[in-house]
DNA sequence: TGTATTAGGTTATGCGATTAACCTATTGAA
DNA sequence: TTCAATAGGTTAATCGCATAACCTAATACA
């Protein structure tokens, strides 16, 4: 039924009567030592009998696989759905394409712990890693522990070379929200983050700069249920702010919600801003304002960036991507 | 820098004075000829030097690969953003987590052309394949030209046993709708779909069933400014009807954010009705009435299903997930 | 006592592609 | 005429693992 034999290179070469190692040479173009017309003949057979390359054999033969690795943190808040959310999605979205460009094939692999993703590029031999999704202290341990190249794609701006790093501007879309709420009169301002980290502190930072004064900041649990039961026993706390900015689109939009369903009106009783620019953000009623992040530049940055230290694996550079505030319809101006 | 060596049979086999028989057959449990000690000695080593088997001599030594392939459709409507879709992107998550558990590897992969789908078959000797968002002649050309099983995972409900096939009751979600509608009041029902073939088919069959009258049926474009355009000098007709069904949930959304933007409200004047129940849906104003699909069970399916064909090649089985209508705040009763 | 069986391994080959090293015939130069 | 160089290849080793075929010593059996 499903039995057919695959060409390789030897049957190729067979029924021409050349060397294995010619059709090789052919293959990839190494025709210096080869006449015109060997050259030509291999190429006609090559395509007439349909060869297609073994990767095993291929990745085998070389040392280098011509393989990266694209690994997100299977993080518990995303309860068994890393895949489906806006920004990871996008993100692998984005790379599977950068990658296939570049000649390149992609592994896509969740990870809990970065032993995994060791043995991952270990069994693979992987040329390079784009990982997303973990924290610094895990970051150090794998470039401890591991031998290729890796871009950290939601990296740290305060990161010092220490690997590939690709950032946005944290602190300027967090300072552009500030100035924005402040240009329509919300002083009484509340962040809300999962973590008092790295980003997430510098999203926070530039809302204050933004602002020209500090804001409040709430640290939310990672659990769902949590978070609503946290919400509703601090609903009169919440509702004391004219104005909330959430360091990520899914924690806005998920508040958003939550004000809707106990009656409170969006923007008129509070105002909501999130982050990421998520595809959603623009679909929900009223569209959220949000830090937009131009997710094409950034695999694409991500990308070339690997592909350069696979090269020379001396590099290791930090890049910024800049970001911009999208105005939507959940601020309102208040007096 | 980057350059431990990585630990091999050999160098296990070299370290202990035995052959790489040995370890082998350890590392694969086949212990029989071999004594306790022996057996308790070579996995010591094996953990303590962290042995990682290399995928690629793996590959190429046996004749299964152990690795599934997940191809979907490139399509032009995804405007570049196929894996952001959100029946695409749940699909990949739990198909991923199926595979991992089964002890398979996952190649994920865009494609435009069947014949991609069959070149990248042969290229990582995979040994099956589940697929997505093809047509059904692509599948049959996919069959003619390929000689590893695989899984239709969206696949027809009439498809009879020429491959394996998992298919939602297309037919019964359109039903569950009809009958929810005209439970409602509704009798001038509008079905819009992209296609006239298949799937869509058989929800406005099933649609028309439900409502037991014959709902209209419009057929709108792929490109989004072109159902735009047509939306937009089409109004008066869409105005005509009380509900609207989209076979979508993508579709209904856009239709009920460009009626908004019309000033039509949803569902004062036109109640709406969407199809897959993606996790957007419940996160728009109003909650989009749709019919869910268990995205899960359908990938747990689709991957038993793909390795009994591994393990048996002449099994092909078509296989139906129930669906179920999920009642949101987008119809309203009408009398 | 002689033969069969079993325990406990080892040897050697192949998977398909890559590539360094080698070979031979022809041409060119002095 | 002789040697070097070049064109146009071929040979054979190698990558790391799996596995069928083979081997030897000890034990079982009759």
């Amino acid at each position: 039924m499903w039995d057919e034999k695959k060409v390789r290179i030897k049957d190729i070469a067979e029924e021409l009567g050349v060397s294995t190692a010619t059709v090789s040479n052919v293959l990839h173009g190494k025709t210096k030592k080869i006449s015109d017309k060997t050259v030509v003949m291999v190429e006609k057979k090559l395509e007439e009998r349909g060869y297609i390359p073994d990767m095993a054999a291929t990745l085998l033969a070389r040392n280098n696989s011509r393989i990266i690795g694209v690994v997100v943190n299977d993080h518990p808040k995303y309860e068994g759905h890393t895949f489906e959310d806006s920004f990871i999605s996008a993100a692998i979205n984005h790379l599977s394409d950068e990658i296939e460009i570049s000649g390149y094939f992609m592994m896509l692999k969740k990870a809990k712990k970065i032993s995994e993703v060791v043995n991952f590029a270990s069994m693979w031999n992987l040329d390079g890693i784009v990982i997303i999704g973990f924290c610094e202290d895990e970051y150090q341990d794998l470039r401890d522990h591991i031998r290729i190249p890796f871009v950290i794609y939601d990296g740290f701006l305060d990161v010092q070379n220490r690997f590939g790093n690709i950032t946005i501007d944290d602190f300027d879309g967090g300072k552009q929200v500030g100035e924005y709420l402040r240009s329509m009169g919300h002083s009484k301002v509340l962040c809300i983050a999962d973590n008092d980290i790295c980003m997430d502190l510098l999203r926070y930072k530039g809302l204050c700069e933004g602002l020209n004064l500090k804001a409040d900041f709430f640290k939310i649990p990672m659990e769902a249920d949590e978070r609503e039961k946290l919400y509703l026993s601090k609903l009169d706390f919440l509702k004391g702010y004219t104005a909330i900015f959430a360091v990520s689109d899914y924690y806005a939009m998920e508040l958003m919600r939550f004000l809707q369903r106990q009656g409170v009106v969006v923007p008129d009783d509070i105002s909501i801003v999130g982050f990421d620019g998520c595809r959603e953000a623009s679909l929900i009623t009223p569209k959220l304002t949000t830090v937009a992040q131009n997710n094409l530049l950034r695999a694409q940055t991500a990308i070339s960036l690997l592909l350069k230290m696979i090269n020379n694996s001396e590099i290791t550079e930090n890049i910024s991507i800049p970001v911009k505030l999208s105005i939507g319809e959940s601020v309102r101006k208040f007096n």
